[in-house]
DNA sequence: CAAGCGCATTAGAATCATTCTAATTTGCCC
DNA sequence: GGGCAAATTAGAATGATTCTAATGCGCTTG
C-alpha cells in the first residue's frame, strides 16, 4: 500500500485542481486498488473517482451521485454506495459517519486523520494538527485558536477489536463454526 | 456546571453499581439540570437516568428503553428519545454516533473523552487516555498496546462553528432574519 | 370538588440514508 | 455470436430516529 509521500491538498481554494500532482497520484492508487482487488474501472467508476478526488467537499453519496450524473445520466445510486464499499474494503477512502445526516467521504485522504466539522453549515475541512503551537492545555482551546472555529467537542475514538472478540477469532480460525461476532466492521 | 471532582466508574466489573459515590452525586447532577430547564422530573424520566447510569455498556435508546420498561412497561420509545434529547441539550449526555448502527448514549461522563470501540461485538468503553505510557510514536499502535485491542482507525473529529458560520450568526443577532445555517447541531 | 391548563406520553405514521433484491445490461473470452 | 460473470438498475426493504395528533395526568385556582 505504500504511503509514499503524499501531499495532501490543504489549499483553501474553491474545488477541481484535477491538474496538480497529487490529484494523478491518488487516482492510480485508487485505480491501482481496485484492480488489485480484481474489480471492473467502468466508466462510471472512473467518474466517481475524479468527483470524489476533485471535491474539497469531504462530499455526501448522494453528492457523489449527482457529480456522476453529470456524465452519465443513468448512474443509479446503489453503484455509488456499491463502489464506495470497495474502496472502504481497500482503504482508498476514509468514511466519516453521521447518524443525523448522510456519511461523508474522504478520498483524498484515506488514511485517519482528523477533521473539523462545522455543526451549523457541515462543513467538514481536514486539520492540519500542528503539536507544537502555543497550545492552551485543553485541545478544544487550542484548536479554536489555530483555526478560528468555536470548538464545543471533540470526538476522539479509537476503533478496533476488543481483546475478547481478539481471542474468539483466533479460535474460530481453528475450529471455523459459532463465533461471538456482530457488527460495526 | 462545574465539573467538580468526577472520579470516572472505570471499573471492569459487571454492571449496576448504584452504590458508589459518584453514582449519586452524577444522578442530582442530570435531576438539577432537568429541574433548571424546568421540566419535570416524571417516574419514567428518573428511571431512565438511574438505567443510563446503571449501565457501563453505553447503552444504546434501545437498550434503555427495554431498562426501562422492565419497571414501566407502558414506556414508549419516543418518550426515551424525547428526554435524551433534553439532556443532550444540557450537556448531561455524550451521543456517539454512529451511521450504521443505534447511536449510543453516555451519561457517566457526559465530556468529550476517547472510547475504544470494538468493530466486530459493538462493546463501547470509556479509555483512560495515558498520555505518558512507553508511547510509540503512531497513537494507534501506543494505543493497541496499552490496552490489548487491536486498532485499526482513530477518529479524532473536532465539532464547533466555522468562521463563516460565527460571523453569520452574530450579523443575525443583530439583524434577525435570513442566515446561512442548515444543520449537524 | 370541578374546570382548566400545560407538559408528558403514546401509538403509529413519516422520514431518510443505506442496503438488499431480482432482473437486465454490458463487455469480454472462446 | 453465444455464453458467462460482473456491473448496473429500479425499486422495495430496513432500521434508527423524528414527527404528529390525540390522550393522559398532575396542579392550580376558584
Amino acid at each position: 500500500m505504500l504511503k509514499a509521500d503524499r501531499k495532501p491538498p490543504q489549499d483553501q481554494t474553491a474545488s477541481p485542481p484535477s491538474g496538480e500532482a497529487w490529484f494523478g497520484s491518488r487516482l492510480s492508487e485508487m485505480q491501482d486498488a481496485l484492480r488489485d482487488k480484481g474489480v471492473a474501472i467502468t466508466r462510471k467508476r472512473a467518474k466517481l473517482l475524479e468527483v470524489l478526488l476533485s471535491s474539497d467537499r469531504h462530499p455526501s453519496a448522494a453528492e457523489i451521485h449527482q457529480g456522476v450524473r453529470a456524465f452519465y445520466p443513468e448512474t443509479s445510486l446503489a453503484t455509488i454506495y456499491n463502489t464506495l464499499d470497495i474502496l472502504k474494503e481497500t482503504g482508498q477512502v476514509l468514511e466519516i459517519e453521521f447518524s443525523a445526516s448522510a456519511n461523508r467521504y474522504d478520498g483524498r485522504i484515506p488514511d485517519s486523520h482528523p477533521h473539523l466539522i462545522c455543526v451549523k453549515c457541515e462543513k467538514v475541512e481536514d486539520m492540519d494538527d500542528d503539536p507544537d503551537a502555543p497550545a492552551p492545555s485543553d485541545p478544544l482551546d487550542r484548536v479554536s485558536q489555530a483555526t478560528g472555529y468555536h470548538i464545543t467537542r471533540l470526538r476522539a475514538d479509537y476503533y478496533g477489536t476488543c481483546p475478547a472478540c481478539l481471542s474468539a477469532s483466533r479460535a474460530a480460525a481453528v475450529r471455523p463454526d459459532a463465533s461471538p461476532e456482530r457488527g460495526y466492521a
